[in-house]
DNA sequence: TACTCTATGCAACCAATGTTACAGACAGGA
DNA sequence: TCCTGTCTGTAACATTGGTTGCATAGAGTA
């Protein structure tokens, strides 16, 4: 039996959760675990219900950036993408916290796009999300200057105090330890944050 | 009646296209004209069927720079985004060259939606083509130099001898003329293309 | 031909970001 | 306490890309 916060189960369709009751597994993974990597083909789907999970593009080098991160009630449009048209995942998936989640197959996810258009509708809604969040990406790092970028993470931050390092937050916005903590310095002589071991407090 | 190349119109429900018959309006319209701008809260949805429209962002000043190119048979996802869930374009819309199509309505599409199942995935698969092409992008921006982009922007055109100005080149990939114009000569340079006025040449 | 508009070339300079290298500070455990 | 790994600070330098300003070339037309 499912237990969890997903949004369309409220509207779904009685046929479909009787499929879907036999057809999810439950599933824990600790913190720091790959789910998938860039260039994977997917074979299952998971639905976070507890916990985080980052997304990241890398190109040819380490170098690597965050797209988004997933959350619980959340389904992973790169994983869908990928399972769905058989292709190559386009990121890397990994989890930030211990996870708990269900997952599914192939096989019973397309079944279930079949049954529900309760499902179908969430799922264009994700799209649709991610599309805007992914253009908002493009522009900020295409016209926001580094600092600008950091201040903006630092305020969607639900606390004043965030607990992060230099290094965590370089692969977050894509750029090095050094630059960032450069940044993060002048930030603090302005006055806007203060700065101590593994934090970041917001002034 | 409809005339048009659009994919999911083979597979469409009877029901369907009954009520799509009354419901399209034949358009045309000119080259370089605005069809939305960013910020602007769509109201109805083109079908293209002839020409391209090109899709760009811009952040507070006038930079732009180009999301994606509409082709014929597409349905803009910015577009659908903005209608379905009442909210500002992401960004703007501008013909490239003289187009025709076909215009619904906000509403029309909403009760098509809930007609076709045929529709329905239609939608879906574009939303990942360009989910997929946003993600590649990003890659590209932020981990490709600029000459490279180049080199692949032309290695994409479909003939060797492209017809653009360097100024054009310049908002399709976001830089500036003058910087586009340094590169192309040092790819000229190099000897893999030829430079003339108003054409590229891929050698 | 002369005029004009557009496209391109080029030099000098600047700003933002990244890199390398090293030093010191903090925290936890032996 | 000492040791060790991690985190942060800082300087010097390189690179990429953008800006300004002006010169020149091609193409169309009066």
């Amino acid at each position: 039996m499912i237990h969890t916060s997903y949004p369309f189960l409220e509207k779904i369709e009685p046929a479909a959760l009787v499929f879907l009751q036999s057809h999810v597994k439950p599933i824990s993974i600790p913190k720091d675990t790959i789910l998938f990597y860039q260039g994977d083909v997917c074979d299952n789907i998971l639905w976070l219900t507890h916990g985080t999970v980052r997304l990241s593009t890398h190109a040819d080098t380490i170098e690597e950036m965050t797209l988004y991160h997933l959350k619980a009630g959340e389904q992973c449009i790169v994983n869908t993408a990928s399972l769905f048209s058989n292709t190559p995942a386009i990121a890397s998936a990994e989890t930030l916290t211990d996870i708990e989640g269900y997952l599914i197959s192939a096989q019973s996810v397309k079944e279930l796009t079949r049954l529900s258009d309760a499902y179908q509708s969430y799922l264009f809604s994700l799209y649709q999300l991610r599309f805007e969040e992914l253009t908002s990406l493009i522009n900020n790092i295409k016209f926001k200057r580094l600092d600008t970028r950091i201040m903006e993470w630092i305020e969607r931050q639900p606390r004043s105090v965030i607990e992060t390092t230099h290094e965590q937050l370089a692969t977050e916005l894509g750029s090095s330890r050094v630059v960032i903590s450069r940044l993060l310095k002048n930030l603090e002589h302005k006055g806007i944050i203060a700065l101590h071991r593994g934090k970041i407090e917001r002034l």
